[in-house]
Parts: C-alpha cells; structure tokens; sequence
DNA sequence: AGCAAGGTTAATTATTTCTTAATCGCTTAT
DNA sequence: ATAAGCGATTAAGAAATAATTAACCTTGCT
C-alpha cells in the first residue's frame, strides 16, 4: 500500500480551501488546511506534510513569511513550498524564489494544472529515494536490507515480526497506531491472531530497542516516539 | 448489509448501455439507463442516483450540459458526475471539470477499469471527513492522529474519553452542547452512564487544559470557549 | 528424529481509566 | 433568609486494558 503524500492548503479565503482541497483530495491527497501562516506553519510542525500551498496575501501571518518560517525550523526545512499568487502580483515571483519556493501558480487556478505541477514536484523529490533500504529513526539506523538496527553502533537482532513491527511503527513517529492498524499492516488482514500477540511482541522489541522508545496509549494503541 | 449505489448511465448507443450496465450489476449495483442528457436528467430527479455516467457525445441534450443541468437542480446537484470521453476528444477533460465532473473516463471503457474508479467516487464521498487529523481551536491544535493535544507548544496527555470530549466540544466552539448531546456522541446512545460522570471527565479536562476554556451553563449543558 | 528459534496463546498480574457515590458550594426562587 | 436545584469536587471501587510470564505450537535445519 502507498503512502498518499500529504498537503498542507494554507489560504484565508474559504472558497478557494473548499474548491482546491475538494480537486486535491479528488487527486488522492490528503489534505489539511490553515487560515493563515501562523497556523499553517503549527500544523506543518505537527503534521509534516510533503507540501505546502501557500497563498501570498494572508492576515497576520502572509505567505512568504510562512515560508520564511517553514524554512527556518530544522524537521520541516526541506518541505516543498508552492506559492498561490494573485494575478499581476508580479514581485512575488521574484520575492517567492527569494523566500525558498519550490513553485509559484497564478490565480485563477485551474485544479488540474495545480495538480500536474505538484506532482512534479513531489517525482522530483520522491525518486532518488524510492526503495529507501536504510530508515534513520531517531537515534536508530534500521537496515531492510539486513535486516539489522543499529543503535549507539550496536548491532540488535531483531526476529522477522519485530522487525517489520518496528518498521511500521517508525514509519511515522509520533502517530499512534491502533492495533488494527498493527495486524493490517504487520500482520495482514487475512490473518487472525489474538490481541495479546501485539503486546508480547511489542514488549520483546522494547526489551530490545529501549522501553521508552514505544509508548502505549491505553484503549488507542502504541506509537513510536 | 449496506445498501448498494445506485447508478444511473446515460448513452445513446444500445450496445454500450447494455454492456455497461451488465458490467455494473455485476459488480452489484442499482443500475438505471437513460438515452440523452434530458432523459438522464429526469431520471436523476426522480431516483436519485449517487452516480451518473455520462456520455459526452450524445442527441439533443449532450453530456456536458445534462451536468450542468444536474449542478443547476438543488436537489441532485452534488451527485457525482462520471464522463464518458470518445478517444481524441481532447478538450473534453477541460470542459468536462469545468462543468462539474468528477471524474472522466475514455473510451473504450474497461469495465474493470471503470468499476475501480467508480468505487473510488463513492467511498470517498461517503467518508466525510476522515481526512480531518488535525484540528485547530483557538489556541489549542487537536492531533487526532497523535491523540495529542498542543497548547502554547506544550503536549498534553489526554486519556480516551477526555480526547474524544474535548474533540467533541471543540467541534463547534460557542455553542452549548447538552448532556444528552455529550453522551450520544461521545459515549454512544446505547451506554447508560450516570450523569457525573461528565462533570467527572469535563474537571479533569478543565484540569489539564485550563478552566477558562470549558465554560458551564447550568441548566443546559457545556461549551467550548 | 531432535533441536532451536520464532511465533502464538493462555493465565496471571499490574496499571490506567472510567464510573459512582457522597459531600460540598453556589445560585436562584420563594 | 432559606430551601431547592444543579454542578463541582473528591475519593474510592469497578471495569477495561495492557504487561508479564511461561507454556505450547510450528517450522526449518541438522
């Protein structure tokens, strides 16, 4: 199963959140919105999107500045920027590029250009890396390949299902995953295994990687900090 | 059991209506066929379907104008709109969006092909707002992926209930949301729980993410500031 | 066949979360 | 001023859920 890439729609006016979110997630985004740059860059820290729509002309916060400030936090500098520009907005090709945007598209937008400029954009970056064979977690390095962690450049030997079970819960830090998440995407959904085998794998990887490494939330299910 | 999709194929072609339709009842569902966009635009009203098929090429009444014609009648104007593009009719894509199509498929039609697609449309309508991880209230971002609450760049734990609560109440700041609300939505209308425990629960959030924000009307029920 | 390793289950214990019940305090109507 | 009504608070018990442990299956390998 593939990872839809996720935007992050950061505009103030409702319509235009309402009709490019609709075509996006028509396009098989998942898409998230903001009302201005302030909020746009919390939910960006929070929710780190693959992309960024930004509108240019916002309140408080406007979209170069968001983009400034995207920019200058460390987890997300390296997300893609595309600017939303007014039409005759002429500096803010210039002043856009300046800021670190990745695209600009002028209003009117028309859904389907918007969507065949971002994925572009996301092939472009997306490419290189494709069968990522090594994971850097934290303070991990899994290897798929080997089948193999390393952590404080100490090799851990995990068995077949620890493995993928870290690999999954990794696979998105922070997001807790519910059990039914675990046996989809561990397990399978055709397989049907008691709900006590989660917890004895999960313990037998935390006596492995460290306990503080996998955090359960009781009645929702684990996630890997 | 769910109940099936209805679809309603409009095309002027016997052999393309039947082969089709026959495709479509397969895969099991409700199919109804009309022969022009007139036609297809009085069976809509009248049934109601949650999908149209529509050929583009079509007498009297074409494709692109039955869609409008449906955009244009409130009461079926959301239902999606499929077009059905003979090959080389380019400019059907662009003219189909801007009408109001959801999607366009060319001929010759694979009905697997189409069937994917379709079931594609649907489930994605009837999952409203699943893609929703995030939500912003005043000061406050709601991580529903994370069961994470920030305020001020700080995480608060919240436990299962409290989530949902603050979830619940937050999903319309201001308005006052009765006990019996509180209960249908957060617990279920079939669990039968004493009255404190929602005072129970809302002190507990009031502890953790600040009394100002949950405000009492006593008589009537809580909201969210 | 016998062994070892990984995976699963079941039984027990531990922990957290939820609910209840008892009591207190504030507001309002008589 | 007083009682009635309603919510707040508190602590304790119940229920839900997870952690732990050990035993039990498989499977693959020698």
């Amino acid at each position: 199963m593939e990872e839809m890439a996720r935007i992050l729609l950061v505009d103030d006016e409702d319509d235009i959140l309402e009709f490019l979110g609709y075509n996006l997630r028509k396009a098989g985004f998942d898409v998230q919105t903001a009302r201005n740059g302030r909020e746009g860059h919390q939910v960006a820290c929070q929710w780190k999107p693959h992309l960024v729509i930004l509108d240019i002309m916002m309140p408080e916060v406007d979209g170069i500045e968001a983009c400034q400030l995207i920019r200058l936090t460390p987890e997300i500098a390296d997300t893609l920027v595309v600017f939303l520009t007014a039409r005759g907005e002429d500096y803010s090709q210039i002043a856009g590029f300046d800021a670190g945007a990745d695209d600009y598209i002028k209003k009117p937008v028309k859904p389907n250009v918007l969507i065949s400029r971002i994925k572009a954009l996301l092939r472009r970056v997306s490419t290189p890396e494709s069968s990522q064979e090594i994971i850097q977690a934290r303070d991990f390095i899994i290897d798929k390949e080997r089948y193999v962690v390393i952590k404080d450049s100490q090799q851990i030997a995990l068995s077949k299902k620890e493995f993928e079970l870290l690999v999954f819960l990794t696979s998105r830090p922070g997001k807790v995953f519910s059990r039914d998440d675990i046996f989809a995407n561990v397990w399978g959904s055709d397989v049907v295994v008691g709900d006590r085998t989660i917890d004895v794998h999960i313990r037998k990887l935390r006596e492995k990687i460290g306990v503080e490494n996998i955090k359960t939330y009781k009645g929702i299910g684990y996630s890997y900090v």
